[in-house]
DNA sequence: TGGTTATATAACTGGAATGTAATATATAGT
DNA sequence: ACTATATATTACATTCCAGTTATATAACCA
């Protein structure tokens, strides 16, 4: 792997593609296979689904369970609390009401005399 | 613009880069200036920052107010609550204890005849 | 008015991401 | 043992993205 997609390990990354965010959205569901994944997708190929998997995988966001050829994928906690645990931090942002008290300056910033510091 | 930053609108995409998420750490704190954001990064010129903002404007992750010639920088819950729809999907799976169910069936996949639907 | 400061935009470049075809590997079934 | 099936990996092409320099725009200040 001269480059790839074997940087994306952190699952913000992970979860700006499209095509990976489907996967997921079917994962919620039920677990599936590859081929299962596969066959929702007519406009890809199975390695173009393996490398997407291999993505979510390392970012923690699917695991894997052998069953004779078959990979059975399934979503994995891992990932999604890196994600919440980030997005958590600005949903208390915007609970508190420092929320209404920027809306405020913000009205008012053309009129007002305001000093930026440089 | 013939292609470049300009394409991605999602709030995904916005958020997966490092930098951007940087940004939007400092502006948690308090609105800032293009240039104040510049300062805190040595190794970026002032129109990647300028870029990173364009793109996290389109995310409506950050609103601009003009003062002068200062662009004030502030976080928009706007782009923020359609990150917070997406996870909170997740968060409900997770919630159900579906979850342990997973891993129960996880633990025994090798050992359970388990037929699966081609 | 002229010069400086603050920011955005355009054009370009290098490297990373995404997709493909070909191939390897392992298992199932006959 | 042989063939078919399921998946991963490799090598490569193409597209996309983050960064740069140069330049445009606008407002401030002397």
């Amino acid at each position: 792997m001269q480059h790839g997609r074997g940087i994306a390990l952190n699952s913000f990354s992970a979860v700006s593609d499209e095509t990976r965010r489907t996967i997921l959205d079917l994962l919620i569901k039920k677990p599936l296979t590859v081929g299962q994944i596969n066959r929702h997708f007519s406009s890809l190929t199975q390695p173009g689904i393996s490398k997407h998997l291999a993505v979510l995988r390392k970012a923690r966001l699917v695991k894997v369970s052998v069953s004779a050829q078959n990979r059975v994928y399934s979503l994995d906690k891992e990932g999604f609390l890196e994600l919440e645990k980030w997005i958590s931090k600005y949903q208390e942002f915007w609970k508190s009401n420092l929320d209404s008290l920027v809306k405020y300056l913000d009205r008012n910033s053309k009129s007002e005399r305001k000093v930026i510091q440089k």
